[in-house]
DNA sequence: CACGCCGTTTTGTGATCACATAGTCGGATG
DNA sequence: CATCCGACTATGTGATCACAAAACGGCGTG
């Protein structure tokens, strides 16, 4: 989910067992699990590895995302009190400093503690749930994204949400939300 | 997912395996691939069993529905030619046909294979994945409403849909797949 | 030098087992 | 008669093993 590998690494389940100390046995069902949510792939003859996403996809995921993640953050609006938006500006800070530090695995795992902070407040554990296998599914894509891109911007659209938040904003805050999201996937389609 | 299996009802990883013929382990990674999509709840000591939703949780679903099937039609819609529409007519029949033999079961198949069939057009996997993993999780408690429900009509909502293929009519389509997706589960809400 | 073939190694699969723990049923006690 | 306790059974977990198939590498051949 953090873009901890990359896109089209292989996995054995002896490997993975020796890493974690554990037989092949848990590492299976860890694998089967991951392969059951889209986080990993299965070959044909029962090979494992992390997805390597066609551009279609990788478009396909992102309109999820948003879609998704618009109707969580709607839904978490009204329960948007202070203390969480200063929750919020306070990830935003380490967003920041992850994109400042080149930082791409911090910048992911902040970026996305931003949004699930937001969404938990929805109320909503199955649709959060799905926008988790949703990031699964796009961790080792993004990293390679986040990895190419050399001018890395502040996060521009962390600052609208909160701005919508704050305002009470329903229709901006959509908005919002729809542009981050979809944009860092936008320059991802090569 | 068709609500062959009532809500709460439990399993043994034994007993899935003698009733396929193999040992507990492929039980094992079945249970929990299912698990992994919220298809099958494991309590804290492992134990195997079909989720029982909270009234909360069935809304959520319902509502996920709508959000993700709305979206499939919508990017089915301008791929939709007189062959599918030919074809979910005559799922329809089938439809309605269960719905007057009362085969709870039968009915729940055919309609999600109306909708199935609607949706493979959108050429979107990724999203038709994740509404098959909410049907799957809906599957037993739909069983339990279909299964109440003395009065039965026909499928009045997909006659809708058909119409609205048929005129290219997208909002009217929209609210068609809204409205049946929304139906039966408001019923549900007990 | 490139291509293909064959033997070796790696890897996933399914079965089985020992073990710990949770669930269950019965009986004893108040 | 209800309740609680204890023994027994059922169940999941993780490890290990034998096996088959796939991937890999080296060798020989054209």
């Amino acid at each position: 989910m953090h873009g901890e590998m990359a896109p089209g690494q292989a996995l054995t389940l002896r490997g993975i067992g020796k890493e974690f100390g554990v037989s092949m046995t848990p590492a299976r069902e860890a694998v089967r699990r991951l392969a059951a949510e889209g986080a990993l792939f299965l070959s044909t003859s029962g090979r494992v590895s992390t997805p390597e996403l066609t551009n279609d996809r990788i478009e396909e995921l992102a309109a999820l995302r948003a879609l998704l993640e618009v109707e969580l953050a709607s839904r978490a609006l009204p329960r948007a009190h202070i203390a969480l938006i200063d929750r919020l500006q306070s990830i935003n800070m380490t967003v920041a400093e992850m994109v400042t530090k080149r930082d791409a695995v911090g910048y992911i795992r902040s970026n996305l503690e931003f949004h699930r902070t937001l969404y938990l407040r929805a109320q909503a554990p199955a649709m959060l749930a799905i926008a988790e296998t949703v990031w699964l599914q796009l961790g080792p894509t993004m990293r390679a994204l986040y990895g190419r891109l050399r001018r890395t911007e502040p996060p521009h659209y962390h600052k609208l949400i909160i701005a919508a938040l704050k305002a009470g904003d329903e229709p901006g805050l959509r908005l919002a939300v729809r542009s981050d999201v979809t944009q860092g996937l936008r320059l991802l389609v090569s």
